[in-house]
DNA sequence: TATGATTTAAAACACAATGTTCGGTTTTGT
DNA sequence: ACAAAACCGAACATTGTGTTTTAAATCATA
């Protein structure tokens, strides 16, 4: 029997798992962006990687399962740069030039992950972490004024545009910065959004 | 030999292709509303129709050409509709109403062409098909003006917002009207829009 | 209503991808 | 050096795709 009484590092498990668990993730990422996540099978991702097929599945259930273990990597990663920043949380001009910039020094891995060569799974959990981060902060700039508009659709609207420029800036490989997609950004949404909490 | 030198109707074309064709679109719709295009299998489609798989087979390349058959369908009903009130074409803002309007008279239709449970190739094509639309009256209104903005920009921007807000009516089964969802398209897009053109 | 052409259903088939199982090998920690 | 853990590769069952074949149903027309 094994007692999970360790709590910080429960086991010292073996780096070999780390590399392999990497190596899968990689190859991935590697043929999305050559042939596209729908288009890529398991067996291309473990030639790639030179990995047993028994193998890929001791460590991951399927292909999705992979796909969004390397997602999840990237956000948490995105999050601690954010939060070490100390920006405040929730905003979305702040929460948007983070991005692009975090977007900028990771552009292979956004363009797999955001990219429409990725999944559409990704995207709708992209939504969902950028919904729950901004949600509350736009709700509560919403209860302030007297004018009324659905709240639902505001949050929508603001993380969806963000996304869709998110992606078309990884898709398309323009020479815009980081700080000009922000700007970009901050020039559509803002007016149509202040306009709406006044 | 078969002479194709008519034009107008090639052939008379038997009443039983035209309704054989209209049962497995249909059967797709219903389908993509109960589980998803992605889990719809062409066994599924075929059985709900009561139609052979040779048959199937012999009208639609595969699954995808018969879903695309039926949003092109839909899609020219709308732009004949939309020509028929004569409205400014290319302008987002009667776009935008008119178009809601016409998702609420095929609510179904747009459920499971435009929704999430949809494919995301719909949502490209609905893309390309408004980005034709727009993208002309938008990049002149551009030209006109002295401040500089990509318009490839401005106008993908336009677009995705617009289908956005689209999918997310459809999807949500909310009580807002067509004029309410086009209402709030032009309050939340129309500012920003208009700061970029000064 | 008889006849020939077209359309269809149903079953059989080859193929591709998934996910599991198992025997044997390599790597690792001690 | 040795045992445990991780791995590879092959075989397998399963599911879905798209094609082919055969025979029955439907239709147009005389």
């Amino acid at each position: 029997m094994k007692k999970a009484t360790e709590i910080a590092k429960p086991a010292p498990t073996d780096r070999r798992v780390q590399r392999t668990r990497q190596l899968l993730q990689e190859s991935l990422r590697v043929l999305i962006l050559e042939k596209g996540y729908d288009a890529t099978t398991v067996q291309d991702v473990i030639d790639r990687a030179n990995v047993g097929r028994a193998t890929f599945y001791a460590h991951f259930q399927d292909k999705e399962a992979l796909l969004l273990s390397g997602f999840e990597q990237l956000w948490a990663h995105f999050e601690q740069v954010f939060v070490g920043e100390n920006a405040p949380i929730g905003d979305p001009w702040h929460t948007s030039l983070a991005l692009f910039q975090h977007a900028k020094s990771h552009r292979d891995l956004y363009k797999a992950m955001a990219g429409k060569r990725g999944a559409t799974i990704l995207q709708t959990h992209l939504q969902r972490k950028l919904t729950a981060l901004l949600q509350p902060h736009l709700k509560s700039q919403m209860g302030k004024r007297k004018k009324s508009f659905p709240s639902e659709v505001l949050t929508h609207y603001v993380v969806v545009s963000l996304i869709d420029l998110l992606t078309w800036w990884a898709d398309n490989d323009t020479a815009y910065s980081a700080e000009q997609m922000h700007s970009f950004f901050r020039q559509l949404v803002q007016p149509g959004v202040e306009s709406v909490l006044m």
